[in-house]
DNA sequence: CTGCGAATTCGACAGCTGTCAATATAGACG
DNA sequence: CGTCTATATTGACAGCTGTCGAATTCGCAG
C-alpha cells in the first residue's frame, strides 16, 4: 500500500480523517477500513442543503452563520444541524467571534476527496 | 452563470445528471437546483459498501458482479441493491453478457464530482 | 444584574435506508 | 422442455435522518 495503511487501530480524537489517506479510486480499490473512514465525508455532502452550505463556505474565505440562515427555506435549527454534520465530518470548522459564529472550510479534507475522484491515471478510458 | 443554468425544467429521462454542470465549489456557490441534482451523487458515495464497490469498479475497467459479492460481508441482494443505487445515480452502468453482469464506471460523472471539489482556483488559503 | 439577539441543543416525529430471507427472472445447457 | 447458476426484485423491519418548535447557552449592551 502506498502512503499509509490505516489499520484503524488507534482511537481517533481529532476530526474523522487524516489529511492523506488513500490512492485515487482509479489506482487502487479501498479497503473496508478506508471506506469506513471516507464514506462519512461523502455522506455529509450528500444532502442538498449541506452541499449548498458547503459551496457557500468554500467559495468565500469565511462565512457568518447569520449570512447562511437567510439563504435557505429551512429553519435556523436545521441549518445548525447541517453545519454540525459538516463540522463533525471534518469538512469545516467554526469559530465564535463575539455574538457571531464563522465557518471556514478545512481544505485538506476537500482536497482529499477531490484526489480520490481523480481519474487521470486510470488504466483505460 | 458559467456553463449551463440547469433550470430543472424538463423531466429528465437519462441518468440523473449532465456531464458538465457547475463551476468548482471554490469558484461559485451552487444554486438550490444544482445542489438538488448533485447531492444524490455524493449521497450514493456516502455508504462504505458503495464507496468500496465504486472503488473496485473504477480501479478496473470492468467488473463482474460475481467478483464483487465475494468481497463483502453482506448478502448478495444487498450488493445488488447498492449497485442499483450507484447505477441510478449515474455513477456506473451495467451490461449483461450471458450469465454474468458487468459494471463499468461512467467517467463523466466521477470527473464532474472531482471538478466540483477542485480547490486550485480558490480566492485564498 | 437584566435583557436581547445569535446560535445551538433538545425532543419529537414522519420518512428514508441498509439489511436479510424468500422469491423471481434470465441465460446456458442438456 | 427442465434444471442449474447468476442477478435482481420483493417484503419486512430496525435504525437512521431531516425537519420543526421549544428551550437553552453565550456574548454584548445597558
Amino acid at each position: 500500500m502506498s502512503r499509509q495503511d490505516l489499520t484503524l487501530a488507534e482511537p481517533r480524537t481529532g476530526p474523522a480523517v487524516e489529511p492523506a489517506c488513500c490512492d485515487p479510486l482509479a489506482v487502487r480499490a479501498l479497503t473496508a477500513s478506508q471506506a469506513g473512514l471516507i464514506a462519512p465525508l461523502f455522506k455529509a455532502l450528500g444532502d442538498p442543503v449541506r452541499l449548498r452550505l458547503m459551496s457557500m463556505i468554500v467559495s468565500r474565505s469565511e462565512v457568518c452563520v447569520c449570512d447562511l440562515t437567510g439563504a435557505f427555506d429551512v429553519s435556523g435549527p436545521t441549518i445548525s444541524h447541517h453545519l454540525r454534520v459538516l463540522r463533525e465530518a471534518g469538512l469545516v470548522e467554526s469559530e465564535r467571534r463575539g455574538t457571531w459564529v464563522y465557518y471556514r472550510v478545512r481544505p485538506e479534507a476537500v482536497r482529499q476527496l477531490g484526489a480520490l475522484l481523480d481519474l487521470s491515471d486510470r488504466r483505460d478510458t
